[in-house]
DNA sequence: TAATTGGTTCTCTTTTAAGAAAACCAAAAT
DNA sequence: ATTTTGGTTTTCTTAAAAGAGAACCAATTA
């Protein structure tokens, strides 16, 4: 986890939230557990939730939040399109950028095709996933 | 390019190979290029090659190399399938781990499914994105 | 054989990021 | 109105990563 980007005590926080029985867990709770500082939990949560990995919910009004991990936002068919489009968007200025007509402003136009395709396919597939899962709810 | 884990001298490299109108240099010329000492271009280097980012070629059987970005490496099935494989296990060793059968192993359970149609689905479209690219060459 | 080229590897310094501790703050409870 | 709860923010320390510089090494070339 920590090889995508997280710090230390946000990848145990976040690899502790989905081991965990009840798959959530309270601020308290977990600066017990790890025996780190408030800050380092605080900031590790700031952290992993601008990035949509964990989010915190609150039960019966309570100012305490649960924290959990937020599975599905990441495959979120607005999240992923957006970094596709963030992707090719980035491709195709660099061949703005370079002129060139060369063959690897070719191949940055093909990479760019790649994620326009995509673009385009990946919400299909999100849909006949969501199509399985409901069916899946639906046997039991 | 930081942000995907590059480190500065690293995310130079990978812009400036990107962008120079011959879209390949050589060790000295990033060296100073940049400024920077040689261990800095040579770790830089090894690491971008580690991640298919960078390869490097020898013109006319010289010992010195060319370094330029390898697009396409990032993009070959083989790269793919073995990510998406990777990520779909450590969900799954998540849910053997946790043991409990709750609604949070059944997301994971989702999530992994996604994944494996991910698996079959891509190379049907890097497939399909091959025949339109041997096409544009065909036009030519 | 000696010198040069094209790097690599090692050790050391500097920079940056992570985390601790304490102060702080708003909402809720007393 | 004061205290407690559930955090956040700020400042400081420590630890880790990036890079410098020199030594090194294997191929080439002279």
């Amino acid at each position: 986890m920590e090889s995508m980007g997280l710090t230390p005590v946000a990848a145990r926080i976040y690899i502790y939230l989905m081991l965990s029985e009840e798959h959530q867990a309270t601020f308290e709770q977990m600066v017990d557990y790890f025996g780190v500082s408030k800050s380092a939990v605080s900031n590790a949560l700031k952290m992993l939730e601008s990035v949509k990995m964990v989010d915190a919910k609150t039960i019966g009004g309570q100012r305490k939040r649960y924290f959990s991990v937020n599975m599905k936002g990441m495959f979120s068919e607005e999240y992923l399109s957006t970094r596709i489009k963030a992707f090719y968007n980035l491709l195709d200025d660099i061949r703005t950028i370079r002129k060139a007509d060369d063959d690897f402003s070719g191949e940055l136009e093909d990479i760019s095709g790649l994620y326009k395709m995509m673009l385009f396919e990946i919400p299909l597939i999100l849909e006949r996933w969501k199509r399985t899962i409901a069916l899946k709810q639906q046997r039991k």
